[in-house]
DNA sequence: TATGCTATTATGTTCATACATAACAATCTG
DNA sequence: CAGATTGTTATGTATGAACATAATAGCATA
């Protein structure tokens, strides 16, 4: 064993994975305990107990009280996704970005979008219809619905200088949501917006808001063709 | 003020995103720094210290030394995907795993590939093809290169019984890879394994997995038609 | 005026200690 | 032997104190 002291929990963050990868501690075994390691590495137990935590929230260490430690056998990769706002996003990669709203109706929306949303089949919500453009060509087509229960100016907002996901951001607080990724053949409009060929495969990404009991708006985004979404592992 | 004591960091985490939400602190707006939130909150400073940085890493908070802790502008949304292993997320449905390899060969990948995976373009490397089902219905087709240098005994296992995913999760660590999802129409082949009709827009995830400068594993999964992906905010 | 030093401040981290809590093990009781 | 009780153990968390570090502001100097 070297003498090499772990200090700081980076360092012990560092060690404990290297242990993991070089399969020292391999798929399924259980770990020493902190108490023993923390004596090993010659720290307190706080740090690592700082280090073991922030590795089993990746999912690599399992843990549980009396337990222990192991390793996870089988760890499912975990992406942390982040999801700007299109006008972050597409100013970030250096272009101009623009937005043209298509549609803006308070109207009451069919009864699919009324249940999702939990709200009274006859009450009118916001129905947004917009285009983000990125260097003037199309980048992503929107088709929201907002809650004027849930977001009490939106009714006011006109929509057409800031979009309605940046305009929520700033008014509308939300507790929790869902979001979900799919593929869709662009549909006859969407294919129009976004200047591809209908039938074209176009990702998706549809997401809800809550907040509290609370729907605050449901929105589908469908990106142009050959859109990617990335994250690290 | 409440004499209402937060006397651990779930609370104080609670009450700051309370506050948050409640515009009580607004967004862009600096909030009280640590020792004086502990005061008035009746804890160690250290318990707020781990409930801000909770906050801070949803991105809802930003923090820097000196400055203080400010409440993000514009929090980009940030979701976390889990990407299971497929025999689980199949099994975790109640359905029945089979897994059909219907290629198996060790050749000279496409000059992308070998870039891709920065490989000597002359190494051969090892193609797998393969198709996942759930209950005998085709669920997401698999065409991987496994860098038999980073994975030593791929070279003799059939892949038969184990997929790829599982047996490189036992058998071969990485530190750290990519992962990106996108849509296609569905080609010819991938149309004939998924039964689906060809064109059919099919949800796709890339991923690319390294070991310190070796790469791993490369590997595009197509999904059946109607496959989502979903995530919680 | 420009530049570098210094003090200040808020977050970041370590530590020893203590107690809380979940889970398992052993033991007791009917 | 079944079921409840108690003990033990490893993780989880709280605390105060101390020092580390980064960023800033103000001051001093050339």
């Amino acid at each position: 064993m070297s003498k090499t002291e772990f200090r700081n929990w980076q360092s012990v963050h560092e060690e404990v994975l290297r242990r993991i990868n070089a399969r020292e501690w391999k798929p399924g075994q259980m770990i020493p305990n902190e108490a023993d390691l923390a004596l090993e590495f010659g720290c307190a137990r706080a740090t690592v107990n700082r280090a073991l935590r922030e590795i089993a929230e990746t999912g690599l260490l399992e843990r549980r009280r009396k337990a222990g430690t192991r390793v996870t056998e089988q760890p499912l990769a975990r992406a942390t996704l982040d999801i700007p706002v299109i006008r972050q996003e597409v100013e970030a990669r250096g272009q101009r970005y623009q937005h043209r709203l298509m549609k803006r109706d308070l109207t009451v929306p069919p009864s699919a979008v009324s249940a999702a949303m939990a709200t009274d089949p006859d009450a009118p919500l916001l129905h947004l219809i917009a285009l983000h453009l990125a260097d003037a060509r199309p980048y992503a087509f929107e088709d929201r619905w907002i809650n004027p229960e849930a977001a009490p100016g939106a009714k006011d907002e006109a929509f057409t200088e800031t979009s309605g996901n940046e305009w929520l951001l700033l008014h509308t607080p939300y507790t929790h949501g869902e979001i979900a990724f799919s593929a869709a053949n662009a549909t006859e409009d969407e294919a129009d917006a976004l200047a591809c060929a209908e039938g074209a495969a176009l990702l998706v990404l549809d997401r809800m808001t809550w907040n509290k009991d609370l729907s605050v708006t449901k929105v589908r985004l469908v990106f142009s063709e050959g859109h990617q979404l990335r994250a690290i592992l």
